[in-house]
RNA sequence: GGUUUCGUGGCCGAGUGGCUAGGCAGCGGUCUGCAAAACCGUCCACAGCGGUUCGACUCCGCUCGAAACCUCCA
């Protein structure tokens, strides 16, 4: 039971436990962005919730095949004109070739992601490299009977699905109150339901994003490139599949029933969906003004930032909370973020410093203390239980209070206890919350190296109580951020 | 209006029918040339009203409030 993997099903809505198809293979397929603006923290989120799953199910030692599209095609842009594609609307404003703008939005994307120490996945495919897979599938649903030809565009038939299956089931909605409920919008007309959605829209002659079809020159429906490339990477049948909860409906829910309508059954097993990111309460968006760009996170260009904030303060700040919940933004929270991260890597500094230092004084070799394994323990169970990352991460606080203490001569830990609980950050802290010290890297040896120069002066002058030298060291190092901390066995030195 | 998810201490954020979440901030101590850090101790909770129960922050109902989705959006 404790060594098993939980997680929280969408079409449930309980916690199932984890067992994959094709042991010990394990799929999961997750939508990526919309490149058509730079990346904010609404898409760090999910990025770093499934980054988390990855991480763990790799760990768990399951061999997985990640996938997570580009979406650069597809999308209707509904407050325009009617048929145009958001792509293709951004283009025209700014003069540029469509594909331009996407390469030049997924470059960043993954720029950002890259920093935020977000592993690339498996696959990361794009709709516009796939208009082939998704003909077909447009072609497999109109010979199942579940769709409608209207002047050229295809549309998929929710009222005949709904005789044989449950459109709704994943997003709790009904189809009546649909019926009821749907806003009807103009030149929607080729409809012959107000919840019907499109597979393949016909172009507009003045629309520049098209390809050639059984029934026109257009592109493909916006629920259309998750379902076809999530399946030719997959299977028709694969483990998880995740996203952002403003997804739900109708995007999953469309997916489900152009599945189970193309291929004769369901294709996931396990639905994810991690929560929103709110700023002062609100969802954050282009219409509100309120939205932040990971780059004015990291360069605290934004006006409502007080400081930059580092990708790994980010990151911290987002695992802090559960999948599940929403987080919301605020100066105080991140700062309160960005200092509890500092703590837990300077403490796996100063183990590592205990470590290095075992030629010293002996420590009692064998006996050991019986809370480090049951901390391993505890972090399993935090991370089986529905990837539960701030209880993980009150489990690490809790080994900082054990490293410290030893540091502080306040007890003795054992060589193997010290080489466990390394053992226990390298795991859980670096490789599966994915935290890593930002602190200089290239340079790294070298300025150690002039650091432990610099400390050694300064130590020679605090012992012929130089204090004026010492002090001007101390307090210079502090100017350039460097902290140096006077410990019982001599001075250690960190950044700010 | 419908669907879904929530309302926890100064801030963020877990969790549970009776047993300490954790981080940040505050307060008191220890240590220290001073400082920082660290360690120990400590204050501040479970939106409101009913109900179930030996006992509810945790279950049920209602009220109030918030968010997301229902139209592209992570």
């Amino acid at each position: 039971m404790e060594n098993q993997l939980y997680i929280t099903n969408t079409l449930s809505r309980k916690k199932e436990l984890f067992e994959p198809i094709n042991p010990p293979f394990a799929g999961m397929y997750v939508c990526g962005p919309t490149v058509y603006g730079d990346p904010h923290l609404g898409h760090a989120r999910p990025a770093i919730t499934f980054d988390l799953v990855f991480r763990y199910l790799l760990h768990l030692g399951y061999k997985v095949r990640y996938v997570r599209n580009i979406t650069d095609v597809g999308h209707l842009v509904a407050d325009l004109d009617e048929g145009d594609d958001k792509i293709a609307v951004k283009a025209r404003v700014e003069q540029l070739e469509p594909m331009e703008i996407a390469q030049f939005y997924a470059d960043r994307y993954f720029i950002f992601m890259d920093s935020l120490n977000v592993k690339r996945p498996s696959i990361e495919p794009r709709a516009s490299g796939h208009i082939i897979e998704q003909i077909n599938m447009v072609s497999q649903i109109v010979e199942a009977g579940y769709a409608y030809i209207e002047n050229g565009s295809v549309y998929f038939d929710i009222e005949k699905y709904s005789k044989s299956y449950q459109y709704g089931k994943l997003s709790g909605r009904i189809l009546d109150d649909l019926m009821t409920n749907t806003r009807v919008l103009e030149g929607q007309d080729e409809k012959h339901h107000p919840a019907d959605f499109a597979l393949w829209k016909k172009a507009q002659p003045e629309h520049i994003m098209r390809w050639p079809s059984p029934w026109s020159d257009g592109f493909p429906g916006w629920h259309l490139e998750c379902s076809a490339m999530s399946t030719k990477y997959l299977g028709n049948y694969f483990d998880i599949h995740g996203g952002g909860m403003d997804l739900l409906f109708p995007h999953h829910e469309s997916e489900i029933a152009q599945c189970q309508a193309a291929i004769g059954h369901e294709s996931v097993k396990y639905w994810m969906h991690n929560n929103m990111v709110t700023i002062q309460g609100q969802k954050m968006g282009k219409s509100l003004g309120n939205f932040i760009t990971l780059e004015e996170f990291f360069t605290g260009s934004h006006r409502l930032l007080d400081q930059p904030y580092s990708p790994m303060t980010i990151r911290f700040f987002i695992l802090q909370a559960h999948y599940g919940s929403t987080i919301d933004f605020s100066n105080d929270a991140l700062a309160a973020a960005e200092k509890g991260m500092k703590k837990l890597l300077a403490a796996y500094n100063t183990l590592s410093g205990m470590l290095s230092q075992q030629d010293g004084p002996a420590r009692p070799p064998s006996p050991v203390d019986k809370r480090i394994p049951e901390l391993r323990q505890a972090c399993y169970a935090a991370m089986n239980d529905d990837f539960n990352s701030p209880i993980l991460i009150a489990n690490l606080f809790e080994g900082v209070r054990i490293i410290n203490s030893a540091a502080d001569k306040k007890e003795v830990l054992s060589l193997p206890d010290l080489q466990q609980m390394k053992g226990i950050f390298d795991t859980f802290l670096f490789d599966i919350l994915g935290l890593k010290d930002e602190k200089g890297s290239d340079q790294g040896a070298t300025v150690d190296g002039l650091m432990q120069l610099i400390l050694a002066i300064r130590q020679k002058s605090r012992e012929t109580k130089d204090w004026g030298t010492s002090d001007q060291i101390r307090d210079t190092l502090q100017k350039l951020h460097i902290i140096v901390k006077d410990g019982k066995e001599g001075s250690t030195w960190g950044n700010e």
